[in-house]
DNA sequence: GATATATGTTATTTAAAAGCACCATTTTGG
DNA sequence: CCAAAATGGTGCTTTTAAATAACATATATC
């Protein structure tokens, strides 16, 4: 999507190996289906470009464009997992009795005992 | 088709409730996280506007904003089994011997001959 | 090797994403 | 209850992702 955020244009290291390693999975997992970029695209709905780009694993590139890709391949469901609550442990531990629906009134700095 | 891709416009509907469960999960790990908007925002290098459409799962925003939560809250490893050849089953059955790297001459349609 | 197919590259066009500023509403926590 | 913070929404501007097209290169199958 058009006007990048800076996380698009130069995202932290982690975001971006994370994003080439998805692209290659995705490249793969056309090949091994025998697909070509057109083919693929025409199933997503997007332009062979956009799946070059995706296969690329580009920043800017719509989340629903990747989740597409997933999708027309049956590989959607390995998302189901990604940041479930359940799993976050470290929230867990962070979390309060109640559940807030905001991030609420600074509550002071919780951890400046000095 | 201009540009935003279909799949961005109306993308599946499998494809949009896992975006707008995803997006859910991040709300709930920034809330057990006491981050408001502008904070992970801020760490993620976008606009709260850009944060807000996230977590309710909008499917035109860029993949790396998406990322870009999950790895200022410490969650973008559950990325890494995503489309995983190695749990790719269904690729695996599918595969050739030979690894193509294109998708190569189509091979007269399927293997139909009776 | 031949050749059909796949993929890469470049350029142009255009509609929408992200930025920004402002105000309304909701929620929190004292 | 009340003040402060968080969140939601609107309108406007800027920037660029995605579509489209045309051509070049690479690769697979015969």
């Amino acid at each position: 999507m058009p006007q990048t955020s800076k996380a698009a244009k130069s995202p932290p290291a982690d975001v971006e190996q994370t994003l080439i390693r998805l692209g290659s999975y995705i490249r793969k997992a056309r090949l091994r289906r025998n697909k070509s970029l057109e083919e693929l695209a025409e199933t997503v709905g997007v332009t062979r470009h956009v799946m070059a780009a995706i296969e690329k694993g580009k920043p800017s590139t719509a989340i629903a464009s990747y989740m597409g890709a997933l999708w027309a391949m049956g590989l959607l469901s390995d998302m189901k997992s990604v940041a479930d609550p359940d799993n976050d442990t470290e929230g867990k531990a962070l979390e309060n009795v109640r559940a807030p629906k905001t991030a609420g009134k600074r509550k002071k700095e919780l951890d400046n005992d000095f």
